[in-house]
Formats: structure tokens, C-alpha cells, sequence
DNA sequence: CGAGTCCTTGAGGAGGGTCAATATTCGTGG
DNA sequence: CCACGAATATTGACCCTCCTCAAGGACTCG
């Protein structure tokens, strides 16, 4: 496959499996996913698993982040989140038995393991504090998603892209503390992208940038966004 | 309580629990259940749950119908389903640890079972196929909140007000079966639920109404609105 | 260093939100 | 069963937010 390539990580050396849904496996049960998993590392703009074709497997991201998003009728995509490492993906579609209602596609150098569905399903019935606690996972999801459903119906662009800022500061913020040294954190998406998580048009989120930088509120460098100050963002969306 | 009152059912006479989560359980978790639960009946305009409380257990409904919403920042309701009989609620709040995102308001005259957090999560805890049962659910539930989602950011109103008749042709034609003798089927709901469902105001629903009725899609009578060209709707709302 | 991708800016207009005034319907009590 | 008040539906006018199209400029990456 292009852009991809074999880099095998053993789950007990995994950095990332702490924070994950496979905290508290066994030995023996990690012993056994090691041993049918298989790891890959893809490249920037690859996608890991297409919207409408049927899930074979889960997903678990040791490094980098995937944006996961649904194309609607007219062609455009919205992007439900972005997922960063330690999160599973592809769980839901498996356990409701029906095709991914979204796409998959790395936003940077990206490394997964694929678990495949049987491996999968047998650790989920072998080990019930597992599935309960994929039940929690997938029930605070819900709740996330509703808070976004009302955000998307009632707010207004600006309003939503305030909260998509802070949102993103965040998750860039997460693995860039490692990286670097300054503490202030730097947001590297395309406008496009953006305008994609807030609901909105690209040139919409450029206009709304701008003046957001004439307020001091963030500044700008290229494509890299800053967020100076989160309070009157936070204010801003409402939130 | 006002406008409630005590009738109550046992579940092997219920006549939707073919149908819910509970069809499968043992006779002795359903007599443990009975035992437990509270059954009542509420008017139309009751909040059985609401928003920010935490829950105590969950409601299985047993007839009627129940609007359930969040509450933007300007006080604007976004109504996120319309629960109907068989259906559970709050079990998404309890099992998150976290409060109800959403309050639970009655259509109509409704008559629900309350089950307690313990004995929920007892027979969770004892029965791991109601738990795969619970989480097929919540997975189930992702993917069509992720269809919302989309469809709130991408479409115009009058696709999804389409889309919301045609769900709210299924949701009022599942017991107007029973009731109506002729095969159409009724919608009854205030414009500003409908409003609320499709994410607009109130005026833009009515305009739009209007509209379809004027090109003879649906035909109403005073609040009713009955669908009669399901297909162009279907069609308009690009589903 | 060239080509492609992405960003930015402007102009124009449509969709849909808001406000206000009126008509109708619904639910309730007499 | 009828009448009344409150809630809801409807209509019109206005205009603001945000989308679309178009064109030019700036990065980025091979």
C-alpha cells in the first residue's frame, strides 16, 4: 500500500494504552491481540477506512490524528471529530453490524494497529468489564453529540467556530507540549477543514478569522492558528 | 404528583417489552424488576427528567410519546428525538455518570415504568447480553446522530423539514395503526416543535408548509399535517 | 523554481431570522 | 354545550447573516 508501512509496536510497550479503552486487559488478552493485530504507519491524506463500505476490524491510534467525517448529498464533507492517539475507531460501526456512516483519513504521518473483528469480539465477550466499558465510552459519546447537535441548530457561525477554536486547542494541544517548547499551541488545519468541523463556508471562516485577529483574540501565521485568548472564546461561543 | 398517577403493569404483560431492550431478560430479573420499578401515568406537558439533574434509574415508556431536548444558550429548545413506547431513557446519563443532557417532556397522555439505578445496574452487571444489547443500542444511536449532524450543518431547512416529516410520519403512524381506522396518518404536534426538531423558527416552518401544501406534498387541518406524497418528500429532502 | 494548493478579498444576493400585528384554535370553566 | 382567555398559527415587512462566484496573491512541496 503507498504510503504506508509495516512498525510493529507490542501493546505493553504502547504509550498510549494507558489512556485507552485496553487499560485493563489481561496479560493473556493482550498477549493475543498483539498477536493478530497488525500495525501500519500512513501518510498525510490517506484514508484508513471509506464511509459506506463494511468495517472488517478496529482501529487504535498509537501517533498522529484522523479526521473523521461524513460527505453529504452535495459533496461536501462535515467532519465529526478528530480523532487523536489512544482513541479506537471503527467499534461502533462493527457493533450496530452496518457500514462506517464516515470516512477515516489521516491529517498528519500517522501510525494505527488493526484489530481484526474476530479478536475483537472475542475479547468483548470474554471479558465483560471491557464491554462495559466501551458501553460508557460509546454513552458519554451520545451526550457529546447532542451538545453538538444544539450548537450546530442554535448558534451562530462565529459563535461555533469560537468553540471549534477552543475545541482544537486542545487537541493540538495534547502532543505539543512534547514537541514544544514554547507554551502556547498552534493550530495546523486547512480553512477548509475548519469550515468543515464548524458547518460553515470556507470563505466564512476566513472573514470570521480575520476580525477574531483584529480582537486580539488569536493570531494567525500562514496557516497556523494561535488561540491568545481562550476566556473570550469561551465567552464568545457561550459556552 | 400532579397530573400522575400510579398504574401499574407487570412486565410480562406489557405489551411493547417484545419489542425493548427487555425481551430477553429471565423470569426472575423481570420479576426482580416488577418488584422494584414504579409505574405512573402523566398528562400531556409533564417533565418526567430534566436537563442538568442527575438521573436516579430510567424510564421504559409504555404508551404515549416523549419529546426529549436540550436547551440552547437563548433559551431555544432542540428537540433531539421523540421517544415512543418500548423505548428507554436516561439509561445514557446513568451509565456516563454524568447528568441528563436533555429534559424529558410528555406529548401526550404517557404511561412509563421507572426502574432505580441499582437494580439497572444490577441487571447489568449479572446479565452480559442485556449489556451487549444496551451497547448495540447506544452504537446504533451514534450513526443516526451522525446523519442529524451532517444534515443540520449541510442542508436547507426545507430538506430537513422534509426529512422531519417523513421520520414524524413513522413516529405518529406507529400507534395511530391501531387507533385510526383510515390508513393516512396524522402528525399533531405544535409548529414550534416542529420548528424545534428542524432547527428553525417557527414562521420559516409555517412558510414552508405552506409551500408543500400548496404543491400538494402534505395537506393540513388546523395543527394536523397529514403526509401524502411521501416519495417527493423524500426526494426534496435528498435522503 | 514552477505548479498546484490554499488563502484572501470583494461584490452581490438568497435564505432565513426577527419583530409586530392579526387570526385562529384549543382548552377550560361555567 | 357555549363562551372566553390563552396559546398557537399565520402573514407581512424588513434586513442581517452567511453563501456563492470570481479573481488575485501567497504558500508549499516536489
Amino acid at each position: 500500500m503507498r504510503g504506508s508501512n509495516k512498525t510493529y509496536i507490542p501493546c505493553n510497550e504502547c504509550k498510549v494504552r494507558s489512556h485507552s479503552l485496553f487499560d485493563k486487559l489481561s496479560e493473556s488478552e493482550l498477549d493475543n491481540l498483539d498477536y493478530h493485530k497488525s500495525c501500519s504507519r500512513h501518510k498525510k491524506g490517506q484514508v484508513l477506512f471509506h464511509e459506506g463500505t463494511r468495517p472488517l476490524g478496529i482501529y487504535c491510534i498509537n501517533s498522529g490524528k484522523i479526521k473523521i467525517y461524513q460527505t453529504g448529498s452535495d459533496g461536501k464533507n462535515q467532519i465529526i471529530k478528530i480523532a487523536t492517539p489512544g482513541e479506537v475507531l471503527g467499534y461502533k460501526a462493527l457493533i450496530s453490524d452496518s457500514p462506517y456512516p464516515v470516512t477515516g483519513e489521516t491529517l498528519e504521518e500517522t501510525s494505527v494497529c488493526f484489530i481484526p473483528k474476530d479478536e475483537f469480539i472475542a475479547t468483548l465477550q470474554s471479558n465483560p468489564e471491557f464491554g462495559q466499558k466501551l458501553l460508557k465510552l460509546a454513552c458519554t459519546e451520545i451526550g457529546a453529540m447532542t451538545d453538538n447537535l444544539t450548537s450546530l441548530a442554535q448558534k451562530s457561525v462565529r459563535e461555533r467556530l469560537a468553540v471549534a477554536l477552543l475545541m482544537l486547542k486542545d487537541t493540538y494541544g495534547i502532543d505539543a507540549a512534547v514537541d514544544e517548547e514554547d507554551s502556547e499551541i498552534e493550530i495546523n488545519l486547512t480553512r477548509e477543514d475548519i469550515a468543515n468541523i464548524v458547518g460553515t463556508a470556507t470563505e466564512t471562516v476566513i472573514r470570521i478569522l480575520q476580525e477574531m485577529k483584529e480582537d486580539k483574540l488569536i493570531e494567525t501565521n500562514g496557516r497556523k492558528i494561535r488561540v491568545v485568548e481562550p476566556q473570550k472564546l469561551f465567552k464568545i461561543g457561550n459556552y
